[in-house]
This record gives structure tokens, C-alpha cells and sequence, in this order.
DNA sequence: ATGTTTGTCTAACGGTTGTTAGGCAAAAGT
DNA sequence: ACTTTTGCCTAACAACCGTTAGACAAACAT
């Protein structure tokens, strides 16, 4: 059901459309605009959608999920703070990198989404935003993270690593990994605690 | 001439239009939206405005000016690296802070203007970041920062104080130099050389 | 007092928007 | 072989878009 040609079709609709959103933003692209990077007419499209907006909630809810699963995948596994924080890095650089046209949509045009989407929307942000919040807690308590500010922490963290999706492009020869890993290196730096960091010096 | 009784009201229609460029986007903000707010009708918009296109100009590229203006400015008074950076980073924030309308305008709806600006407009933010680059240099010259990556250290610096605009209200208790401070600090201890740390609190 | 500038108005334009109705050929199901 | 479903098409819709023309009253300048 979920790879029936139907729905096939249904995702190249979506990607195309994400594309276009990520270039001109979502108000700004015409479902004929759409349509014609399918190169087929504007009411063909409303074989397989309701709607140009149901178009901008698939993006906004799959990439949602996406994020948050990963997480959860996380908080799950594994247990050291730093361990846990790196990974999450990780998988959110390589759900970013894995599709950046979903991705910017995801973090730019979420705002045109109609009122009733929108906050549930908004609910799942929060989720995600809360569960990067609770690593850094964890840190903190075990005493590898210095006790700053934990919002501005996380609110730091996540606004770097979303800002991948500005620069990065497929072509180039950076991975996720990589570029995870770069990340990762300048935020712990600024909360490990500098014994803790000795020590990884010194034994 | 610049405060002649036609420009303010020129002013009051680029706020009034910048208000509502970043709750909707500026694609889906209409003259006649940008009009009802001002209580007037579409038409009499175009006695004060060449068109649509010429209020999102001005709104990028006075923000772009303020912000080259307090850099230039930094670069040009203090001498420490790290003072250069925290004075930069509070200037950034102070400005974000005044404004932010027409800064969410320059930050996000600036991929609407036409061909010829947007060219003229990314030189110019390529300028401002190079700026932050170089105080970085400098830093790493002096030997009290990290010998980190660079572009991921400045961009994750920009990102950071950029992101500012999507949760500041001016109705909270929070002042830019407080915000400024906190973000100093937690992108400070990933910058700054673990030796300086001990000295200053060792002395 | 007279002429000019300023700021708004109404009315209208050609073009684009998202969406619907209805038709038609190819493919799939029986 | 016949029926149904699928995926596209053309044509059209009402609404809205940015923008222009031209009128008119109030404010200002002389």
C-alpha cells in the first residue's frame, strides 16, 4: 500500500513541489508552476491531492516525524549525556542532508500552513525542541555539561545545526558525518567542563 | 530632508508593510493587506512607493546597512579579539532587537527580491560575515581561540544570534545585552583556549 | 485671494491564482 | 470481450493580484 504506484506518483507530486517551495517559498510557487516541473497540467495534479496546502502539511508532518523518531531512537539507546547529544546531532545533520528541498520547507514554510495544522505543528516542534532539552539536562546532572543557560543551550545548538540546510549541497564533498562531527566539537566545547575535558588530555 | 513629513509617512508604510512581511511572508502579503493596515486604499500606496518590490529593497538594505555600520565600527575601536567578538555579537543582537520586523524581513524574505538587488544584497552579507571571519583570525592569531574550523565556527556564531529573531518579544523581560551575554558566553567556551579559561580563574 | 502641491479616493486594467467540471484514451480487472 | 479505474486533458470559474489613470478636496505657498 505505501509503494503502491499511486502513491509513487503521489511522491514525486510532493518532491517536486518541495523543490520549488525551498527556491520560491510556498506562497510564491503557483500549482501550475508545479505542475509544469511534471510536465503536466494544473488540473491533473487534483487527481492525487486535495489541495495545494495538503502538499505543504505531507513535507511539514513526514519531516516532523522523521526528526522526532530519530530521537526518541536515541534517548532510547543510548546513555552517556555527551554520547547521547552527538548522536542526536548526527542524525539531525543527516536527515537535513538526506533531503535538503523537504528540509528547508520544513524549516521555513511551515508559516503558511492553514491555522488547525499549524498548531499541531507547533506542538511537535516543541516536542523535539523538548527532548534535545531533557540531554542537556541529563549532562548537567551527571556533571560532564557546565550549568549554563539550558534555552539558550539547545536553542544554539538546533539554530546551527538547522542553518546546514543554507549552505549544504549534495555535490559538495562534506558528509554528514563530518559536518556532524565539526558541529558536535564546537558546541561540546563550549559545555563540557574543562576537567572533564583534561582528562580526555591526559589519560 | 530624511525626516521631511513624506518620508515618515514612507517610513510608516515600510514598517507597517515589514509587520506584516514577517507574520505572512512577503509573497502572500498583498499591497492591498499592507494598504488596510495604514487604513487607506491600495492605489493611494503608490503615491508614496515606486512598487511592491521597492519596500522589500529598502527594508533589506537598510538592515544591511545597520549591520555593516556596527561592525565596521567594532572592528575599528576595539583591539582584543575576544572584546571584538562579544562587542560584535552585542551590537547584532541590539540591532535584531530594536526591529524585529524589518529584521525578519532581512533575514528570511530576502530571496524575493528581484534578480539584479538580491545579487547586490548577498555581496553585501557575504561582507558582514567575512567580518566576523576575520575576528575569528584574529582570535586564533592571538592564540586565545581554538584553532577550530572557521566557517563552521562563524556560521554557527551567525545562526545562533540570527535565531534570536523567531522567539525575542519585546514585552519580555529580556534586554539585548543580557541575550548578548549569554550567547558571548556559551559560544566563548568553545572558542577560547582551555589555558586562558584557567588563568582567569586561577588569578 | 490664487495657484500649486500633496494625499487620498474610485474605477478599472490585464494577468494570475487555486480549484472544479466533464471528457477521453490507455491500462487493469474480471 | 467488457467494464471499471486511472491519469491525464481542455475549458472555465470567481477571486485576487500589482498597478495605472484621473478626479477631488485639503493644505500650503505666494
Amino acid at each position: 500500500m505505501p509503494d503502491s504506484p499511486k502513491n509513487i506518483r503521489k511522491e514525486h507530486i510532493v518532491a517536486a513541489a518541495a523543490h520549488l517551495f525551498k527556491q520560491k517559498g510556498y506562497a510564491a510557487s503557483s500549482v501550475r508552476d508545479i505542475a509544469t516541473a511534471l510536465n503536466i497540467e494544473a488540473a491533473s495534479l487534483y487527481h492525487h491531492i486535495k489541495n495545494k496546502e495538503e502538499i505543504l502539511e505531507i513535507i511539514c508532518f513526514s519531516m516532523a516525524a522523521k526528526f522526532l523518531n530519530a530521537i526518541a531512537e536515541v534517548n532510547d539507546i543510548y546513555f552517556n549525556a555527551e554520547e547521547k547529544l552527538r548522536k542526536a546531532i548526527l542524525h539531525h545533520v543527516e536527515i537535513i542532508t538526506e533531503d535538503v528541498d523537504k528540509s528547508a520547507v520544513f524549516l521555513r514554510e511551515w508559516r503558511s500552513l492553514p491555522a488547525q495544522s499549524l498548531e499541531d505543528f507547533l506542538l511537535l516542534r516543541n516536542q523535539y525542541e523538548n527532548e534535545f532539552t531533557r540531554i542537556v539536562e541529563n549532562g548537567m546532572e551527571e556533571d560532564v555539561f557546565e550549568s549554563v543557560d539550558k534555552k539558550f543551550a539547545v536553542l544554539s545548538i538546533l539554530s546551527s545545526v538547522n542553518w546546514i540546510n543554507e549552505w549544504y549541497s549534495a555535490e559538495g564533498n562534506m558528509q554528514a558525518k563530518d559536518i556532524a562531527q565539526k558541529i558536535s566539537d564546537f558546541v561540546l566545547g563550549g559545555l563540557r567542563k574543562k576537567w572533564v575535558t583534561d582528562l580526555h588530555y591526559k589519560i
